[in-house]
RNA sequence: GGCCCGAUGGCGGAGUGGUUACGCAGAGGACUGCAAAUCCUUGCACGCCGGUUCGAUUCCGGCUCGGGCCUCCA
């Protein structure tokens, strides 16, 4: 028999009767959650608004994707086939409070004394690597904003002589020339003091840059000629073109970070419908059907923003000797529209959980009969599933089809494991489907791969069985006068002894906030 | 100033018109030379003031506090 991935198993499970809770997903168009279907019979088109690659992507911006992983890991879960788009913006930006000037790319490239390309192949090897700690499915493609300039370029060419308008300093979008402009955000009053001077000259407040002119004499490193002189797309623009180039309009979901809510999904759908110009014809037409907001990671002072500095990156986090998949946990443990408290004890908490699960299922491996739960099949687990665990999966299949209601998934993933007088290969098939959906590696994770040694550790790894050598052969001679003056050096080393646990020991966590 | 959101035990975080998840921490027990790790058991909450109701943490109103967006942001 031939080895099927966990999620074909997953969603072929969605056939049994027993578990075909309909999928609902809150859309923030309509502001409700809504029964889900996709577009075309058995597959979703997603998109994802991807990183600004001038600097590291901190905590917070890892949500966005830790949510939509869960997004596509559930639609895969129901059966349905996924093709997923992030991008990466390597243009463009604004740095100041305004609307002209400088951009993020070129102040980053100046400060280091790179090429702003070596800027963006850096930063953008940087957040893959991000994505690939948090075993965050790679999308079917990375679309890569300098790739699309042409297409932008004709994109703006079309829309411009109905909905745009030239100044000196670039190509704006009349924002009142499309119908509702601004629902995704729940209206928008223009009238509303603007806290900071629009450029001179908008017909609106809240008309934006389709194409931002470079400054006269002033050569930029990432330029491009156009019809209306030398210079760069506006943001919004991007996310236009790619994904009506790579998606077609309209797809199904569009993801996001809450706070595109009101400005930069909604100047999208303003451009998606100039350019579609199909808004009498099909009332209601933004380019995507669904449009999905992830919430913050927040810590005391508010939000974690990159453009504010001082943030704390999930290789800080790694470097501290924090597993990457207990933040992954971290986030599951919240419901993706509420804002997450972020504290170096929360992180701490989830490392813990993330090692008694992973004990929990290496412990269920170790007792396995068969290797049954490598190539969970169908039917093996319709024959086999016991009736004890049925419960579990309609219960977790109903919690993850309630808007990836993943806080309540989790638990029934530690009551899979703790159940008692159920054959261990059921369970294993059961977890393995399970950790399909939630993605934290259980099946191939030990937990000797948590054991993460801190950047700053103190001792080696080979100095500490030294030590514990030693220990052992005073433990035997009955020495515990030196065992513990070996084990109180090792504590002070940063070292937890753990006698009764075949690992023997730990790296002692010390989080510092902001570390 | 405009628009919007939130307030649950020590911390994080679900949920509900009446018996209120779960995780981490804490407590007790098992294990250990003692610890640690692990396992078992377990205490602890619904911001304030009104209203609706037989009954509200859950619905409604007001208040207070906190946060977000309005400027690049996940």
């Amino acid at each position: 028999m031939t080895p099927k991935p966990l999620h074909a198993i997953a969603w072929r499970m969605s056939d049994d009767q027993h578990i075909t809770a309909p999928l609902r997903l809150f859309n923030s168009l309509t502001r409700t959650i809504e029964p889900f279907a996709p577009i075309e019979d058995g597959h979703a088109r997603i998109y994802s608004c991807g990183p600004t690659v001038y600097n590291y992507a901190h905590l917070g911006n890892l949500r966005a994707y830790v949510f939509t992983d869960t997004l596509r890991r559930t639609l895969l879960w129901k059966g349905l086939s996924v093709t997923h788009i992030i991008n990466i913006t390597d243009v463009g930006h604004l740095t100041s409070d305004a609307d002209a000037g400088d951009d993020k790319m070129e102040a980053a490239a100046r400060a280091s004394a790179k090429s702003i390309w070596d800027i963006a192949a850096h930063y953008t090897q940087a957040f893959k690597q991000n994505i690939a700690d948090l075993n965050i499915l790679s999308p079917s493609e990375w679309t890569v904003a300098t790739d699309y300039v042409p297409q932008m370029i004709e994109f703006a060419q079309k829309i411009a002589p109905t909905h745009c308008y030239e100044l000196e300093s670039g190509l704006y979008f009349d924002s009142s020339t499309v119908p509702d402009y601004g629902a995704l955000a729940g209206g928008r009053d223009d009238a509303a003091h603007a806290r900071i001077d629009p450029v001179a000259g908008k017909r609106n407040a809240s008309d934006f840059a389709i194409w931002r002119k470079s400054p006269p004499g002033e050569q930029r490193q990432m330029e491009w000629d156009s019809p209306w002189g030398k210079g760069a797309p506006g943001w919004h623009l991007e996310c236009s073109v790619m994904s009506q180039a790579r998606l077609g309009h309209p797809f199904d979901i569009h993801t996001g970070g809450i706070d595109h809510r009101e400005i930069h999904h909604p100047n999208e759908i303003a451009q998606n419908q100039a350019y579609c110009g199909c808004t009498d014809a099909e009332p209601g037409f933004t380019g995507a059907r669904w449009w999905m907001h992830n919430n913050f990671l927040v810590d005391r002072s508010g939000k974690m923003s990159k453009s504010k500095g001082g943030f704390t990156t999930l290789f800080s986090l790694i470097d501290a000797g924090v597993h990457p998949l207990a933040y992954r946990l971290l986030c599951l443990g919240a419901h993706y529209r509420s804002e997450l408290e972020f504290s170096a004890e929360g992180v701490a908490a989830a490392l813990t959980r993330l090692k008694r699960l992973v004990m929990g299922v290496e412990g269920l491996k170790a007792r396995a009969e068969g290797v049954t739960w490598q190539s969970p099949r169908l039917d093996y687990l319709r024959a086999n599933l016991h009736p004890k665990l049925v419960p579990l999966l309609e219960q977790f299949d109903a919690a993850i089809a309630d808007d990836l209601m993943t806080p309540r998934a989790l638990p029934l993933l530690e009551e899979a494991i703790a159940i008692k007088k159920i054959p261990v290969d059921e369970k294993l098939c059961l977890i393995a489907a399970f950790d399909a959906a939630l993605g934290l590696n259980l099946m191939t994770l030990s937990r000797a791969d948590l054991r993460l040694q801190p950047k700053h550790a103190a001792i080696t790894p080979d100095a500490i069985e030294v030590e514990l050598e030693r220990r052992a052969a005073a433990r035997a001679d009955k020495d515990f006068a030196l065992s513990d003056e070996i084990r109180d050096a090792l504590v002070a080393q940063g070292v937890d002894v753990m006698d009764g646990d075949p690992l023997r020991w730990d790296w002692h966590l010390t989080l510092t906030q902001g570390s």
